[in-house]
RNA sequence: GCUCCGGUAGUAUAGUCCGGUCAAGUAUGGCGGCCUCUCGAGCCGCAGACCCGGGUUCAAAUCCCGGCCGGAGCACCA
């Protein structure tokens, strides 16, 4: 049975440079009938403060990349296992409690020179050791070190910290609070439970290497055999951090409004663009877990999701930065219908009817000044779907225009231009929030209020977006073309 | 500085373990064209890479050595 594991300090919300180490977690782990394990290492009350909102937000980040966890554990709840496995380490002499100064002692294992506590008796390591948890020793005053090879190439593998007391009157624990003053390291807490749990396959970061040779020795020490490892490389994406300290930096200091600005990678920022977890899952699982870093792309990751999204994404009018345009001598009524989707027909379509407008008032719509910038006298467009007009005048703020032909054909003889178009009372505003957060004002078709937030659509000749709130205003996060 | 790990087109990846079928495949992006009443999709075509230098070998992207470049770790963090 394949058991593999994600064990996030919930300290943060989830991004996208976690993505791997879940994706791969959860797929392989599938792919075998096995079981994959969520596991919060939340053993840093001080330093890592885990926050108690993060577990759900992890377990909702997870759940929306549709890699459920088949189990869960939460190492706060682990302690006195950590304890126990602590003891019969002292017991036998495999883990010493160290005394000295930690400045002292780097200076000791530098030279690979033990220090003074390491040749102690166990019974007194396990005296010291009640000293530890009844509080005699105050915080930084001692700490359990797993016996390794104290002349190893290495000098970070030698004699390595397990546990450490951490003054959790001060800085209680948001689960435990001050009921634990002795708290695992990593290395001890991790390998304990990657046993315990059944882990078979560990897939992780490779700045984990050298946490894989200090955890043998502790499983030389019980006997166990450690799990098959893949440390894969850093995964960063152009122009974003993928950081959590940055993103929390950013946070607190205000740069972000909040965990879903656009401008983060961070899951709920990807999911609020409009990015969908199978797009992030494929792309994960096109990198793999190779140990050379990569530099993802955004363009990669548009190209999955585009793939998902075209054959869904209904299709409607925006436009940006509109510019009134009338047609004069609109010789009819026009009845157009506008499919919601090309390939799709019989998903329906947008109707309107087109009227003359007595009087010489010509009949008006919304075009963008996008195109109306490029536009020259004389020249025809076809407004897409409708008819074609030839442009007889354009200011910066409206364009003036004669009906010209109906057909379709006829435009294409002319090479006419085709842009979108909107009644002119037929729009509603709509501020589609660009991926470095700026915003896009325009108008989009009325029909656009009946759709939900969360449904991601395409804005022809736009991009798409998803649709993130709706009154009588339209909010919109931009995807990708 | 010490200890590890890696380096295939703009990006990502296949091939590297078990040398030949790789004058290097795929995706994406770029360019050109076709198609389409979207600047989306689809189709066709073009350009684009084995970090460098030695060695082993009939034969090296693949094995060995050296260099260069990049990354990670060197916490009483995870």
């Amino acid at each position: 049975m394949i058991i593999t594991r994600f064990s996030p300090n919930p300290d943060c919300v989830l991004h996208l440079g976690s993505a791997r180490a879940i994706i791969l977690c959860y797929e392989y782990a599938r792919m075998y009938k096995g079981r994959f394990i969520l596991r919060f290492e939340d053993t840093d009350p001080k330093l890592k403060k885990p926050v108690l909102e993060f577990y759900d937000r992890i377990r909702e980040d997870l759940e929306w990349l549709g890699c459920k966890p088949d189990k869960e554990y939460i190492q706060s709840d682990r302690i006195p296992i950590y304890y126990e496995h602590a003891e019969k380490l002292l017991h036998d002499g495999n883990a010493y409690v160290c005394t000295c100064m930690s400045q002292e002692f780097r200076k000791r294992i530098l030279q690979k020179q033990p220090c003074p506590c390491r040749e102690l008796s166990p019974e007194i390591h396990l005296e010291r050791w009640k000293k530890m948890l009844d509080g005699t020793y105050a915080e930084g005053n001692a700490v359990v070190r797993v016996k390794t090879d104290i002349t190893h190439p290495n000098p970070a593998i030698r004699d390595w910290p397990a546990l450490r007391i951490i003054d959790t009157e001060k800085y209680p624990h948001p689960r435990v609070g001050s009921k634990y003053r002795v708290w695992p390291l990593y290395n001890f807490a991790c390998g304990i439970d990657d046993h315990l749990l059944g882990v078979t396959h560990i897939i992780r970061g490779k700045e984990h290497l050298t946490n894989q040779h200090r955890q043998e020795y502790m499983y030389g020490h019980f006997g166990w055999k450690y799990p098959e490892a893949i440390h894969y490389g850093r995964l960063k994406i152009t122009g974003a951090f993928l950081s959590k300290s940055k993103i929390v930096q950013g946070i607190r200091n205000g740069t972000f409004k909040s965990w879903d600005d656009p401008r983060l990678a961070t899951f709920l920022a990807l999911k609020r663009r409009g990015i969908t977890p199978e797009a992030i899952r494929q792309l994960i699982i096109d990198v793999g877990p190779k140990t050379a870093d990569v530099v993802l792309s955004w363009e990669n990751l548009y190209a999955y999701n585009r793939k998902i999204l075209d054959p869904k994404a209904n299709r409607f009018f925006f436009v940006v930065n509109p510019v009134q345009l009338t047609v004069e001598n609109v010789p009819k009524a026009f009845d157009v219908q506008l499919y919601l989707h090309p390939e799709y027909p019989e998903k329906g379509a947008r109707k309107y009817r087109i009227e003359p407008r007595r009087e010489n008032q010509g009949t008006q719509f919304w075009i963008s000044r996008r195109d109306s910038e490029k536009f020259k006298r004389k020249q025809v467009i076809r407004l897409m779907g409708l008819f074609n007009v030839e442009i007889l005048d354009v200011k910066s703020y409206a364009v003036e225009a004669c009906y010209h032909s109906e057909g379709y054909q006829e435009a294409k003889k002319l090479k006419a231009p085709l842009i979108h178009w909107i009644p002119i009372d037929m729009g509603m505003p709509c501020n589609v929030v660009m991926p470095d957060a700026s915003i896009e004002r325009g108008i989009a078709e009325k029909l656009c209020k009946k759709l939900k937030p969360g449904t991601i659509i395409q804005f022809e000749r736009f991009g798409f977006v998803r649709i993130d709130e709706v009154t009588r205003k339209l909010i919109a996060y931009y995807a990708h073309k």
